[in-house]
RNA sequence: GCGGGUGUAGCUCAGUGGUAGAGCGUCACGUUGCCAACGUGAAUGUCGUGGGUUCAAGUCCCAUCACCCGCUCCA
């Protein structure tokens, strides 16, 4: 693929210039974790910072016309593991799951087996092995032959099942023209699966995934769907949980079992009721944080897109049911348009809406802000945008056994007197809608160092430019928006003498208390524009003899590479204003 | 997770079983008069890691780790 070309040079040119290294290098590195160096922590907390600013400190006016209340809150990575039991992280994929790619029915593997043709078989083979074993005593039934034994009886039945099963692959296999079972026949993989089974029910060595795995590799060498009966659409188990484990104190028993979240989310849910108790935050009303996330990625892939560890901007949008989709909407759009105001051209940038098949059961609608990144041929997530209804409080309500229901008090002061003053009534009517309820949550939730890569690779740009004697010269530049460059100004004197270098310094040192400078008085002029180029620095002021003279300088821009002249006195200003500060 | 590929200086890469290399970059000094390739000089490597074969391994073999490509996967 062409584009390979285009992530090599971005790699080098991120590390060569220290935006982003790889983890515990000198060691030989560790898979899917990433660090950044001295100009990629100032470029990604450009981003964190601007987020933040535009989203909690001052948000657009919301989807009702008024300011938009938003807090921010900064919780711990470890929280008390029943969290992720009432969010679905623990339970839901602790467990191998099987997706079909045909009617995208999912299964846990260990289910798989039992869903199969070769169920009933299977299972009265097993039962049969273990009345086996307790008429046999000091007999184990893990040898092939007695398990074959041990079917003998069944011989029978078994060959209706198999023939079943054959015929059905066979006819699947041709409707949906795909290629024919290896294997010579059915009996074969029979006689495995059920060898599988009774093996898994005997060796506890192997531990649950071991047990697990030879029976469902089994059942995805049959290939059959057993929702939609598709031969050959069954996915690889996926057969670990995702969530980094860890050990809460020194003893590192079962009871002492934590995770490194997976999502800064529930940390928000977790909190609500207390934002709601501490800050008079009236619905509606978004909790935002920032923070590293962990995910055991099964394959970290495409430098920093997918990485085991990484940081997340997320915010939980509370409001009423009856408003929520008007709020959908609004943030949709807010956070499409911040990528585009901060450079990410929209060709590239999409915002997808999530077909009814891909939401989650209880999700209204979701929207996916992708990003077409030079590795791939298709969009990739930067962000997406959530109508989760109100199944997290839901969730953390039963689970907890608290109430995480809100009172809107302005509602009811205004609707009370329609009661006629029946206490009863009254009492009744205040613990239902539209006064109490618990609130729908619209979750924008974007990927701080998806962001980053999509605007290192938007930014690195490679044009023609002359050199000092006019010939075109191929120039490398990263053409970040000013707000997001790690380095915002640098100042140079023309040559290093006649008095430039100390003015140009004076320059540096009122520039630096503003925002990030860098100074650099060696070598040609040239080689110092370009070397700011290659790490985006948008604007170069440099010292020159009429500086001497008439105290003006020259301020360089990145990407027009054109000058203009002003009094170094007003460069700062010149400077904010373009900065947006 | 499977298959293929790569791993040598900060970066890009040469390197036939026999002394560790080039270009660019970096640093020092000189030069400098607005867009990288002027001069002189300098630093830089357990050849990804660990074993093995060999008199001798960057080179051959095995293992392992990391990255890239394809499939797979991505709440």
């Amino acid at each position: 693929m062409a584009e390979t070309a285009f992530m090599d040079k971005l790699t080098a040119l991120c590390k060569r210039r220290g935006f982003i290294y790889q983890s515990s290098e000198i060691y030989g590195g560790i898979g899917g974790f990433w660090d950044y160096g001295p100009l990629g922590v100032e470029l990604k907390r450009n981003i964190k910072d601007l987020w933040w600013r535009d989203m909690v400190t001052n948000p657009p006016n919301g989807a009702d016309g008024h300011e938009v209340e938003m807090v921010g809150v900064d919780c711990s990575i470890i929280m008390n593991p029943k969290v992720w039991e009432a969010s679905g992280h623990a339970t839901g994929f602790a467990d191998p799951m099987v997706d079909c790619r045909q009617c995208k029915a999912r299964f846990r593997a260990d289910k798989i087996w039992q869903l199969l043709v070769l169920q009933e078989e299977a299972t009265e083979a097993f039962f049969k092995a273990r009345e086996f074993e307790r008429d046999n005593p000091g007999s184990k039934v893990n040898t092939e032959a007695g398990l074959l034994l041990a079917v003998g009886a069944e011989a029978d039945g078994a060959a209706e099942v198999m023939s079943r099963a054959q015929s059905l692959i066979r006819s699947e296999a041709k409707k949906r023209n795909v290629a024919p079972l290896k294997r010579a026949s059915v009996t074969d993989v029979k006689r495995k699966a059920l060898f599988a089974v009774a093996e898994s029910d005997n060796d506890e060595s192997t531990g649950y995934l071991g047990v697990l795995a030879r029976p469902v590799q089994v059942a995805l060498e049959i290939q059959v769907c057993p929702n939609c009966q598709s031969v050959g659409t069954l996915t690889e188990p996926r057969a670990f949980n995702l969530m980094f484990q860890t050990y809460v104190g020194a003893v590192q028993d079962d009871s002492a079992k934590a995770y490194l979240r997976p999502e800064t989310a529930q940390g928000i849910f977790v909190n609500f009721k207390n934002v709601l108790d501490t800050t008079r935050v009236k619905v509606p009303f978004g909790i935002a944080q920032v923070g590293k996330s962990f995910r055991n990625e099964i394959n970290p892939r495409n430098y920093t897109f997918r990485s085991r560890e990484f940081e997340q901007m997320e915010i939980e949008f509370f409001c009423h049911a009856a408003d929520s989709m008007k709020w959908y909407e609004f943030w949709r759009k807010v956070r499409f348009d911040w990528y585009v105001n901060l450079g990410l051209k929209s060709e590239k940038l999409r915002l997808r809406d999530q077909g009814p098949e891909e939401l989650a059961h209880y999700s209204k609608a979701c929207a996916d802000i992708e990003y077409l990144f030079p590795f791939s041929d298709e969009h990739q997530e930067l962000e997406g945008v959530a109508h989760r209804g109100n199944y997290d409080l839901t969730q953390h309500a039963k689970h907890s056994g608290k109430d995480l229901t809100y009172f809107d008090d302005e509602a009811w002061e205004r609707d009370k007197a329609n009661f006629g003053g029946d206490k009863a009534k009254e009492k009744t009517a205040k613990n239902a809608e539209p006064y109490r309820f618990l609130p729908t949550v619209i979750e924008p939730s974007a990927g701080a160092d998806r962001a980053t890569l999509a605007f290192l690779c938007e930014a690195y740009t490679e044009d023609q430019a002359p050199d000092e004697n006019g010939v075109m010269q191929t120039r490398v530049l990263m053409k970040f928006h000013p707000k997001l460059a790690p380095i915002k100004v640098a100042v140079f004197p023309l040559v290093k003498k006649e008095g430039m270098p100390d003015i140009a310094q004076a320059i540096y040192r009122d520039l630096k208390q503003h925002m990030t400078a860098f100074y650099d008085d060696k070598g040609a002029v040239g080689r110092r524009y370009r070397r700011q180029d290659e790490v985006g620095t948008p604007f170069c002021i440099t010292v020159d003899g009429d500086t001497l003279k008439d105290g003006t300088v020259t301020i360089r821009d990145r990407d027009t590479l054109a000058q203009v002249r002003i009094h170094k006195d007003a460069v700062r200003d010149w400077l904010r204003e373009r900065l947006g500060r």
